[in-house]
DNA sequence: CCCGAACTGGCAGCAACGTGCCACCCCCGA
DNA sequence: TCGGGGGTGGCACGTTGCTGCCAGTTCGGG
């Protein structure tokens, strides 16, 4: 593949070299592109620049064709740039998805016959290192795998970046909800009058969209 | 550590193998044994082994102790022998918790130092694969600690083992609640009176135990 | 055929929730 | 000092949800 050697793993210094010596690799693949990296920012711009030489593949979703996988962090999120960028890749018939779980260290695993994952940021460049053993891609991709699937689609996290900030007195409300407490007993226990408690979970449940009681509490737990 | 080479990685063929080879490497974990399997009945018997011999240090939860976690999916779950394993790691010490998605190979990494990687089940023996390269090991690290994160703690599984199979008219009744519908909506819309959907909703909250619809809400979607 | 168990639906009453209205208070600018 | 805006609490009233009671139905066994 491309001018690389057949040793267990190689490891190379810096995006350009990445670049360089595993871009055919990366553009090879056939079945399965399967990715995970925090954000945008790093990682990305060295493949991006592998595939806009023209050499990616053509994505067919459909059985056969490449099945492009990223996960991110909710760290790519956040800033409208980033949104649209995440979108356009969706939009490209990549299947892209955000995990609530932090992912230190990118990696990345093609067709479950190398994985490539990026090393500390220490030094200046970062370093990168090509795996080729076929047990320990093989272990790789099931834990990369298992962190898409536990991930959660880009369309359902799409508009959640206006509301991250919660204000401390709704958790509360939220919390005694949760509780199963009468409005009465909520009222008591958060040292504010029924009304004004009332007048609380009428705001959140508009903030939610939700009309009921019971899908206002499902629509706060897809929401954290 | 202990008698194994200083080489990249290291195919061990069998659990006796593993434990013969690997063992002082797992009982030297001194700050984080991360661990990841399906179910209890590959991969533990031969770490069990080791533990069981007494060289396992006190698990210390608190900071400088060994923080041990277990990530298992839900096939561990299922039958009650299983579900009392489980929960006797638990109290020994061990952070268990419970992955929704799929763990098809079996991970540990231990100190951020080594990982070992269970390999296919092909040939009778299942291999193990010793990984010591420190950024492919810590790749490995942070994927099975964002599963980690990713998953439910024990304590919030134990009891939805009996509860998969859930009535085809009773996901009905949650999917009226969820869809923030009316009593009386959603008792049309199902073709019953509004006395036994209140019936309906009455008993899927005393089996969810919310005193509360907000709070029913909340545990369906925990509970799927 | 009768009986009982299990389920359903209607009714009534009560508890809980939702909201409009108004009085009150506090802060801030004029 | 005087408003005015914004948040709060009390009150009232309507809606929605919860449940005990009873009558009707279905089904199976005796």
């Amino acid at each position: 593949m491309g001018g690389s050697t057949a040793a267990p793993f190689v490891t190379l210094r810096g995006e350009a070299e990445l670049v360089r010596r595993a871009g055919d690799l990366i553009a090879s693949a056939r079945e399965e592109y399967l990715c995970g990296a925090t954000d945008l920012v790093t990682w990305s711009a060295g493949t991006n620049a592998v595939f806009d030489g023209g050499r990616r593949p053509p994505l067919r979703p459909g059985p056969g064709g490449l099945a492009m996988r990223k996960v991110y962090t909710r760290r790519a999120l956040g800033d409208p740039e980033s949104e649209r960028r995440l979108a356009r890749i969706a939009a490209s018939g990549a299947q892209v998805r955000i995990s609530s779980a932090p992912l230190a260290r990118e990696a990345m695993v093609i067709d479950g016959r190398v994985a490539i994952l990026a090393g500390s940021e220490a030094r200046g460049a970062r370093t990168y290192t090509v795996v080729r053993e076929p047990d320990v891609v093989e272990g790789i991709r099931s834990l990369l795998y298992a962190t898409w699937e536990a991930a959660e689609d880009l369309a359902g996290c799409l508009g959640s970046a206006d509301r991250p900030v919660l204000d401390e007195e709704s958790r509360a409300v939220l919390g005694a909800l949760a509780a199963g407490l009468t409005d009465e007993a909520a009222a008591r226990r958060l040292g504010m009058s029924l009304r004004t408690y009332r007048r609380r979970v009428a705001a959140l449940m508009a903030d939610l969209g939700a009309t009921s009681r019971f899908q206002a509490g499902v629509l706060s737990r897809r929401a954290g």
